[in-house]
DNA sequence: CCACTTGCTGACTCGCGGGTCATTAAGTAT
DNA sequence: ATACTTAATGACCCGCGAGTCAGCAAGTGG
């Protein structure tokens, strides 16, 4: 015991940070976040902060990056390469993904890019290519599959796969302003997929 | 022309000063927005606006209060008031209303609240107390009572109103986020009361 | 053991912006 | 006109926190 103070590991430094940072943001938000306390929370002195980072805008969206990726791409993946129906993919692996979702660092993601997306257009473009614009692309998919193998009627809700997720939306929100009124969010969720998938089937 | 500078009219300056820093809260977000901003776009010293306000914090709360009073309402009363089906209403006039929520102000309250209501748990409270809680109740009701007149079936959607608002929630955020991609919230918001009626309907 | 590179430190700077207050000017009463 | 009240001003103060940099110490090679 007794580690040294002054370790040199150069590899390790960004992630140690990010994730301080991340959990820094996750709690008090960009604005209110202070530099050093970011430092602290990774063992680490400001000033090599600044030598990893520029400046704070940067650390911030090395953050968001961090996040974002490979967070979806597991789900986009299994949609693309799932044996099961489209009905039993969306009550299955679909549901319990986007259950996880209000709890998870995505939910994070999302209020600090609503709080400080104005100042950061790349990053919101960013954000758009990696994990929207794909992510309802693979539930289009998942759903046009369903309706050329005649298991659903052709709708409006091939285009509109933000029906699927706005309750999942909702849900973080809800849990971001109002977590003591309690509400089931899981309920929301699956009642949902039930609503749809009965409007749709054929 | 050439009114006097200072002009005394101690009755409009609350009025002026909160309108003014609605407009640049929706901008540039609580933090990013200075005081002495605020005070020139109400055509107002900053040392008046203090007389007025005794911080930005309590300039903040006063905002967000003006907003919120009797926007919802209206609408809560037209619930309870209509001679219309639960149907027929739900397709009317709660359609229109959802319509237009995403390019309110009240989008903007919203977004104001996710990014600050950590340091404002009284704001949000408030906020729950005069619109979430108030509203939902009211969409409750109109089911309820469609349920109780043969309408409907008793589903769970009765405990779900959110259901009904979810994709209002989502057009909001996409708004806020990618305005350039294009969605049509319109068909997003009454595709979810097609779907919600043709699954409850008796 | 010495010279050298480089990861790392933390005291310091400096501008920004929230908040104050001495002063001015507009209105009011007599 | 004169004295008084109070709405309104804007120059100033001062703390905070992002960003810097001179120096230190951990590793490296000879």
């Amino acid at each position: 015991m007794a580690q040294p103070r002054n370790q040199r590991r150069k590899e390790e430094r960004p992630q140690e940070i990010t994730e301080a940072a991340f959990q820094a943001f996750a709690e008090k938000g960009y604005a209110a976040t202070r530099v050093e306390e970011v430092a602290k929370r990774a063992g680490v002195s400001k000033g090599l902060l600044y030598l990893y980072f520029k400046t704070k805008e940067e650390l911030f969206k090395a953050v968001i990056r961090g996040v974002v990726i490979r967070r979806v791409d597991a789900l986009i993946a299994a949609v693309e390469t799932t044996e099961l129906s489209s009905e039993d993919f969306a009550r299955g692996p679909l549901l319990e993904f986007m259950k996880t979702v209000p709890g998870s660092p995505i939910a994070v993601v999302i209020r600090l890019l609503i709080s400080e997306g104005h100042r950061h257009p790349d990053l919101v473009e960013y954000y758009w290519d990696h994990v929207v614009s794909k992510g309802l692309a693979a539930l289009s998919g998942l759903i046009e599959r369903g309706v050329e193998r005649g298991e659903f009627r052709a709708t409006a809700v091939s285009e509109l796969p933000q029906l699927l997720i706005a309750p999942m939306m909702l849900a973080m929100i809800w849990r971001m302003l109002f977590v003591q009124h309690d509400l089931d969010t899981d309920k929301l969720i699956s009642t949902q997929i039930d609503m749809i998938l009965a409007y749709i089937k054929a």
